[in-house]
DNA sequence: AGTTACGGAATGATCATTCATTCACTTTCT
DNA sequence: AGAAAGTGAATGAATGATCATTCCGTAACT
C-alpha cells in the first residue's frame, strides 16, 4: 500500500537499499526465483524482514529492482565509453571481453539476467528494457553490415540470439562444472563465434 | 513409502503414467517447476490429485519422471540409425536436423530440458543422465577430430557448449517472440555453427 | 518528547501430501 | 444364472507445512 522507501539520511538509506538488493541477488542467483523465500533474503542482508518490506512493496518489486540494478550494471560496462565507429572486428572484441568481464566480475547478476523465469515476475516496464540490453550487440550488427565486414545475408537478430546464447552456454558449462574457462579458451570462443557471425566474402 | 504404481491392467496403468507425464511436461513447461502446484497438472491431465500420488510417490518423483522422459525421446531422436562413420559435416547436418525436429515436434520437452531450475529437483542419477545427453554430439566432436575435419584446437566440451548454447539460444529468442525462424534462417544458423566449430586449416 | 526506523512474532494464503470414502469390477457362493 | 462379498483404483476434502506480508512493541534518532 504505501509507497516503500524512508526518507530519513538519504545516504544510508540508499546504502541499505542497496545492500539488500545485493543480498537478493546473491540469494535468488543461488536458489532461483519461486524457490527463495523472502526470509532469507533479510537475515542474508543482516535486516529484519519488516525492514525489507519498507524498502520493497513486494517480492515482485524487489525482483524487479535486482534486475534493473543489474541490467544497468551490465549496460554500463557495455556501453561506457564505446567507440561505435570502429572497424567491427575491434568492436567485437571489446564487447567479447567488456561480456567476460562482466560474467567473471559479478556471475550472480550474469546468471541471474539469464534466469528464464524471472519472465513471470517482470513488470511490463523491466520486460521491455529486457530486450534493450542487446541493442549494443545490434548496434554492431548493423554497422558490421553497412561497413560490408559483418555478412548481411543474416538478419541481425538472428545473428545476435546465435551470439548470445553461444555466449551464455559456454559459461552456464563452466558454472554446472562441465568444463573450465581458461584464457586461451575464452580466446578460441571468441574467434568461433567472430566466424559464426562475419561475412565470409571477405 | 509405498513403491507408487498400481498393479491391474498393465496397459491402462501405463498409459495413465503417460498421461500425466504429458500433462505435467505441458503445464511445467508453460509455468516453470517451482511455479506449478500439483493440482493444476492433475486437471491438466484429467484425474484426481489422489490418482497422481498413486503413480508417483512426490512431486520431485514426477519431475524426475518427466525429465527421464523428455530425454528418452530426444535421445531416440538423435541416435536412431545415426552412422557416426560418415563425414563430419554430413554428420553435423543430420545431428542439427534432428534437434530442429526435436525442437519443432516437441516444444515443451526441448523447454523443459533446457530449464535451469530442474537442477535442484533431479535425482542424482537423472543428473548424471543429463550430461550424457550430449554425448552423440561429443562424439561427432571427437570423430571429427580425429579425421582432422573439425579443428583439434579447440577441446571437445568447449565446442559442444559452444554449438548447443547458440542452438538452445535461437529458439529460446523465437519462443520469447523475438525472432520467427525460417528454414532458410535455420540453415543459415546450421552452417554458422559449423563455421564456429570446424576447422578453418581445411 | 516526538518522530522515524527496526525487527520478528503473528496472520492469512497457498501448496504438497494424505486418507477416509466411493465406485467399478471380479470372484465366490447358492 | 443371480446375488453377495471382496478388491483395489480413483477421488477430493482435510491436514500440516511453508511462504509472503503485516503489525505492533522497541530502539534510534532529532
Amino acid at each position: 500500500m504505501a509507497n516503500a522507501s524512508p526518507a530519513s539520511s538519504p545516504a544510508k538509506e540508499s546504502r541499505k537499499r542497496e545492500q539488500i538488493i545485493r543480498a537478493a541477488l546473491s540469494v535468488f542467483a543461488e536458489h532461483g526465483l519461486h524457490g527463495t523465500p523472502v526470509p532469507p533474503i533479510a537475515t542474508e542482508a543482516g535486516v529484519g524482514v519488516g525492514t525489507l518490506y519498507r524498502y520493497f512493496d513486494s517480492k515482485e518489486a524487489l525482483i524487479n529492482a535486482v534486475f534493473q540494478d543489474s541490467k544497468q550494471r551490465l549496460q554500463e560496462r557495455l556501453l561506457t565509453d564505446l567507440d561505435l565507429m570502429q572497424p567491427s572486428r575491434a568492436l567485437f572484441d571489446i564487447l567479447w571481453s567488456r561480456l567476460t568481464a562482466f560474467a567473471r566480475a559479478e556471475p550472480d547478476a550474469f546468471r541471474f539476467l539469464e534466469m528464464q523465469d524471472h519472465h513471470s515476475y517482470l513488470t511490463e516496464d523491466s520486460r521491455r528494457s529486457e530486450q534493450a540490453l542487446l541493442i549494443p550487440l545490434g548496434m554492431m550488427v548493423i554497422i558490421g553490415q553497412r561497413t560490408g565486414l559483418l555478412g548481411s545475408h543474416m538478419k541481425p537478430d538472428l545473428a545476435i540470439a546465435l551470439f548470445w546464447g553461444a555466449f551464455v552456454g559456454i559459461f552456464k558449462a563452466e558454472r554446472l562444472g562441465y568444463l573450465t574457462l581458461s584464457d586461451s579458451d575464452l580466446k578460441q570462443a571468441r574467434d568461433a563465434c567472430w566466424l559464426a557471425i562475419a561475412n565470409h566474402n571477405h
